[in-house]
Order: structure tokens, then sequence, then C-alpha cells
DNA sequence: AGCACGCCGACT
DNA sequence: GTCGGCGTGCTC
């Protein structure tokens, strides 16, 4: 890190689309490495940071000088290791990536104050009921600090009343940052009392948080074997020796019970950080992760971005979940960023799933990573008893889903008050609307996806754009009246059908297009894990942690989803997925059991679920990829184009696959170009390419390579995804 | 990303 | 003759 004096030249690294870093002057009082800026650019201010010293080069007498270093602690040299190296792993240009780490609401501005009232000296002139009860608040919260206006209705007096103490100086007014430290975390507070498999597997955790040094641990842990209550003891670890932690979630809904936990382990709240957060929070997040005010920061994956101090321990929770995979604009894994973060910052990362994922599994098995494993179920809950039931043997009259089997077992939990859950993933109603008279599919206008019925809004909806549109009455290829019927279930056409067959039980939809935000969604939630609601009825939702002690029967409404399509990872889904929701129930001291509706009872996938044999799979599951040479064992990038124009996609697809040296001599293969997964999404038609090559081979530098060589019309858009979620 | 510059079609 | 379409290039 240096210091520069006034004038002189300095490389700034800016947010705005030029890959590369420009040359300014030090403003008026220096700079230094790592200061957030505010540069001209053209007729522009632009956001910046000072990388280091300029490269010269570029005419004197057009240089322009830094505007103002702004009042934010400068990027630490850390962060822009881990910037660098993760837009060097990505292929992402470096100012995107900048943008990540600079996602703080009013970052440039001063520190904003507010007025804040306290107890003050002295008794008032005349004693009032009004006043006493201001005085008797300030007393009970213990030298607190208000707002006038939270004073006000927790005193419950008018304003002018807390004015008047003011003047007399029994009350006192002062001026405080509106950014606080949050509450510090005693890592003492609630000290779980763990199992002794719990204990065994925390020692070695807490050891290696302890050891200050890089290094990464795959807590495998089955469906309340209490892997939380475990990392938390690495987490109070790191809080003990004054490092910083971040905790990874990969839903938004599930940070409410997490923040509880953490209360309750800790005595208070953690910083939160995801886009739920509103701005003034956001804003005192990141600047207290940067100020060393905020201990502990429960997050998404955006999370990773944040301007730490000091960084000791990263937890990646539901480590295989997909939605740790941003795919829109930046392209990276959450869980990967995290280890490169940890590598460089001496951090332990724990990565912890009860089913992990293939890539982590391998890792393990690699010897990169170190495992442990909880087994025991914490309490008295076994895991449940699953069993398939085989839907060719099972008569169900049309546009019905719920088996007769299963339809008695639910009969049997309702008498004896215990709660169902149905499970099917698919949100919606239903999943085609087709007609009758013609056979014509509706499909969305923008993209090649169907519109999917959702009668709860009475509209279409592609899942893929979020568009919408009203439910014709006419078929819009035949125009015959009437005769458009839905097919396929889903979530609320399976929420009628239950209503059906069960009259008098209370059902409880939970899908996350139902709710408006998700603290609605946790309300909902809690109420449901109290025994409001005889079944529930559940999308993917209900497979991501909440627990919900009363429930004791799952069914699996259509089992094979997930098997179906040529997605080499549908297996590896399909098993998370079946795992996780049957591990919902029997989470307490009631038996569960887990019936799974399928077609293909003898399928690998399904047997290895219901046999319990996890190891078998994963590792049938690995042999199969590394023939296939494909993730973990081999690597893979993809690459979509994207342009209004069908013909121009394709040409210039056609063009980039022809021109391939730069992945030749790399020993990469080119495949494509084909329709991309949504061939159209949004009017741009999409083509794909996918390379494949070896482990170990230089990939991200042959496809930067390879993409330099071509020049596009503008109206071409590219996007380069390394090592993708889905390959076909 | 913005914003200017610049070179070809339909208007007063 | 001019207004304006958005293709190409630049910003320290």
């Amino acid at each position: 890190m240096s210091f520069f004096d006034q004038g002189a030249l300095i490389g700034v690294m800016t947010t705005q689309p030029l890959d590369r870093l420009l040359d300014y002057k030090a403003p008026p009082g220096g700079c230094q490495t790592g200061d957030f800026v505010e540069v001209p650019l053209g007729p522009r201010k632009v956001l910046g940071v000072v990388w280091g010293k300029g490269q010269g080069g570029y005419d004197p007498a057009k240089l322009r000088s830094v505007i103002r270093v702004l009042d934010a602690a400068p990027m630490r040299e850390e962060m822009q290791a881990f910037l660098t190296r993760a837009a060097e792993y990505t292929l992402t240009p470096m100012p995107a990536m900048l943008r990540l780490a600079t996602r703080s609401p009013g970052l440039g501005d001063p520190p904003s104050m507010r007025r804040v009232y306290r107890l003050g000296r002295g008794a008032p002139d005349r004693q009032t009921d009004a006043r006493r009860r201001v005085v008797e608040t300030l007393k009970d919260y213990g030298g607190l600090a208000f707002t006038l206006g939270e004073l006000a209705e927790a005193a419950g007096v008018s304003t002018s009343v807390i004015k008047g103490l003011v003047k007399q100086g029994v009350v006192s007014e002062e001026d405080s940052p509106r950014d606080l430290p949050y509450p510090a975390l005693d890592p003492g507070y609630g000290g779980a009392v763990l199992t002794p498999d719990q204990a065994a597997v925390a020692e070695p955790l807490i050891a290696a948080v302890r050891a200050g040094d890089y290094g990464t641990t795959l807590l495998k842990g089955v469906t309340g074997s209490g892997k939380t209550e475990v990392y938390l003891e690495a987490v109070a670890e790191c809080l003990t020796r004054g490092r910083q932690a971040l905790v990874l979630l990969p839903e938004i809904a599930l940070t409410a019970e997490f923040l509880t936990r953490v209360e309750k382990r800790f005595g208070a709240r953690p910083a939160e950080w995801h886009s739920g957060v509103t701005m003034t929070e956001r804003r005192r997040a990141w600047r207290m992760v940067s100020e060393g005010g905020a201990s502990l920061v429960v997050g998404a994956r955006s999370a990773l971005f944040l301007p730490f101090r000091d960084l000791g321990l990263i937890v990646v929770d539901e480590e295989h979940d997909t939605s740790y995979k941003q795919e829109d604009g930046v392209f990276y894994n959450a869980r990967d960023m995290a280890v490169l973060r940890a590598s460089i910052c001496s951090a332990h990362v724990i990565l912890a799933s009860a089913t992990p994922s293939l890539e982590s599994w391998a890792n393990a098995e690699a010897g990169k990573y170190s495992r442990l494993t909880l087994d025991a179920r914490f309490g008295a809950a076994q895991m449940p008893d699953m069993r398939a039931i085989d839907m060719r043997g099972e008569t169900l009259p049309s546009s019905r889903w719920i088996s007769p089997r299963l339809q008695r077992e639910v009969e049997a939990r309702l008498e004896r008050g215990e709660q169902a859950l149905l499970f099917i993933n698919r949100r919606g109603y239903a999943p085609i609307t087709l007609c009758r008279a013609c056979g014509h599919q509706i499909g969305c206008d923008h993209c090649d996806a169907r519109m999917v019925e959702h009668r709860f809004l009475k509209r279409l909806v592609c899942h893929q754009c979020g568009e919408t549109k009203p439910m014709p009455s006419q078929c819009p290829s035949c125009e015959a009246e009437d005769r458009l019927a839905p097919v396929g279930p889903g979530v609320e056409r399976l929420a009628e059908e239950t209503a059906g067959l069960f009259p008098d039980a209370r059902i409880a939809v939970l899908s996350s297009d139902l709710y408006g935000s998700a603290r609605a969604l946790k309300k909902h939630i809690v109420r449901i894990a109290e025994g409001q609601a005889d079944i529930i009825i559940g999308t993917q939702l209900v497979a991501k942690g909440h627990n919900f002690p009363l429930l004791t029967l799952v069914g699996v409404i259509d089992a094979d989803l997930g098997l179906q399509g040529s997605d080499l990872r549908a297996a590896e889904r399909t098993f998370q997925l079946m795992r996780q929701v049957a591990g919902r129930a029997g989470r307490s001291d009631r038996p569960g059991t887990a019936l799974m509706q399928t077609y293909q009872p003898d399928h690998p996938v399904i047997r290895a679920i219901l046999s319990g044999d996890e190891e078998g799979f994963w590792r049938a599951e690995a042999a199969e990829r590394q023939a296939a040479g494909v993730p973990p064992f081999g690597r893979m990038a993809g690459i979509v184009l994207s342009s209004p124009n069908v013909q121009e996609v394709f040409d210039l697809g056609a063009e980039m696959a022809r021109n391939d040296g730069p992945l030749r001599q790399i020993g990469a293969q080119v495949f494509g170009p084909a329709p991309a997964p949504i061939a159209r999404i949004r009017g741009r038609h999409r083509v794909r390419l996918l390379v494949k090559a070896d482990k170990g081979a230089p990939v991200q530098a042959a496809v930067a390579r390879w993409v330099a060589q071509f020049k596009w019309p503008a109206s071409l858009r590219l996007s380069i995804d390394i090592d993708p979620q889905s390959f076909y």
C-alpha cells in the first residue's frame, strides 16, 4: 500500500465498463491505494478505486485529477486480490466485479447523523404526568438513545412534551451517527449443550478456526443432526479470536429463523445482508463490516463481496443449493468464491449440507477438503421410513395425482392430529394449457417457454421472463371457444385436489409466488409449524431447512420429475431434493414416513434414496461423470450468444465453432451452436456453445483468447459461464 | 455505460 | 437544402 501526494500519477479502476486502469492525478491532500474515489470521466463523475500507481503512457495534457476521496474505509489489498482472482476465474471484466464490491447505498455520502434524545440532568420546573412518563421511559431503557418519534411513542406523549423537557435540560438532545455498530455478540452467552457426536465434530472445526489459516471442511450431516449448533460453535471460536464470520444461506426466507438462533446463542442479532434488507440497513451493514462494528454477517451470496476487515470463517450452509450459482450479469458460484476468498484472507470455510454437491464430495475424496460427518439425528428423532409407491400399479382417474395409498396414509395422520406434507416441484396451477380442438399449447410471446396457468393470480405466467397475460377463453391458434384445458399438476391444482379429498382438513400452501414478502412467508411458516394446518402443500421452498415438529408424513407427488431430460445433474438434484424433503418428516420425537410416487421404482436414484445408500449413489454418479469427462472430472464453459436476429446468432455461433484454434491448443473441444436451454428470452434468440476440457486444462485463458478473435455487431451479446450448472 | 461524432433517407 | 436515424469510437 502506498500514499500518493497531490498530482502524483495513479491508476484507478472504475465501475464503468472500461476494462483497464485509467490514469489520474492524485487530488489535493493526496490519496492512497484502495481509496474509494470520485473521478471525472468524459462529462460524468464516476465511482472508482485507487488501484495503485499509474502506468503512464497517456497524454499528460489530457490527465485529469481525482475529484475527491470518498468517506469510506479504503479497500483492503485482500479485496483487490480477491476481485482480481475472481475476475480471472469467471472471465468477468473487472468493472463488473468491482460493482459487486461497491453495492452500498450512499457509499460516498458523509456519515449521516440523526438527532437522538437521552436522559439529561435535573428535574423539570413543573412536574406533569406526561413529563414523568418521558423520564420514566428513558430510565427504563437505561441510557439508551431514542429518536424523537420513538421516544414520543414509547412514552405515550406528543413531541412537544419532549421539546419542553429539552429546553430545561432534563432531556438531552445530540447528534449521533446513523450507522451504529451492531451490538456485540457474546461467544459465551448461550453455550449449547452438544451431544457427544456433535462435540466430536465441533472440536476439529474449532481447532481449524483457531489455527487461523486457510482450510475447507465439508460438514455433512443429515437433516436434524444439529449441523447449525455445531458450526455456530466454530463461529463462537472465530468471534473469541476477534475475527469476523460470515454465514451464507441460500434462501432469504431462512434468515429470520437463523437470526433467532444466533440471538439465542450469542445474545444479540448479527448484521443481515440480502435483497430484502432496507437501504439504510444495507448502508449500515456495509460500513460496519468495513469498520469492524459488525462481527457476524448472515446473508445471501453477494455478502461475499462485503469489505470485511478480518474475515476468519465463512460458512456456506446448504452448500449444494443451486441458488448459490449466480447466472445473471456476473456468473459465479458463491461456494467456489467463498473458498477463493478464504484462501486469500486465511479464513476457514465450512461447507454444510445433508446432501453435498458432487464437486464438494469429490474434493473431499481427493483430500482437498477435510470431511466431518454428523450421523446421529439430534434428539430421539429417526430418519423416516422411506418407501416408493409404484404408480404403475395404482389406478387414478384423469386429473388426479394423489394415489389411493397416499390418500389413506394422509387420512391416518389427520386422525392422529399429525401433519402431512405433499410435495410437488411445480409452481402454478398446471404446467401446460392445451387446446382440445387443435392441440396448440400456449407459449410465451417473448420466450420459448410454455406459459403456466396461475389460478391464484387468474393469469398465465411465463416462469422464464415473468411475462403474464390474462387467461384467454379462446384458443389463440384456432380460435375455438372454451376448448382450453389445463394439463398436468402444479401446486395450486394439487391443493384443489387435496381440498376435495380431505374436506375437513386445514390446508396450507407454501409456494414462493404466493407471498409478497419474505416476512409474510416467514410468519406463515411459523404458524404452520405451530400446528395451524393439517396438510401442507409445498414446492421446493419446503425443502430448505424449515422445521415442522408435528410433521410425520411426506408424500412426494412426482418423484420422477427431476429424472427426466438429458441434464446430467438431474440425478444429483433429484437425489438431494428427495432426501431433503424426506428429512422433513419426523424431526422431533414422532417417527416419520416418506412416500414417493414414481413410475420408475427401479431407477438407481430412487433406489439409492430408498435404501439410504448415499455413498453408493455418489460413487455411481461419480463413475458416470468420470466416464463422460464432465465436472467435477473435467472442465466446462458455456458461451451464450444472444441477438434479436435468429439467423445472426446461429451464423456467429457457427463461425466461433469453426475458428476454435485456441481451444484445440489446450485439447478442448467445442460443441454447438445449439439453441440455448431457453432458446428465446425477452425477444432475444439465444444459442449456446459448450467448451469441454480435461481437468487441469487452462480453460479460462483459452476461452479468453478464442473469444478475442471475433468482432461482433453491437446487437449481439455474449456471456461466458465458467463451470455452468447444466450441461448437455 | 453514456455521449459525441458522423454519414445516409424523408421532410419544410 | 435540413432534421434525425443509430453505427462507431472515446472516455484517464
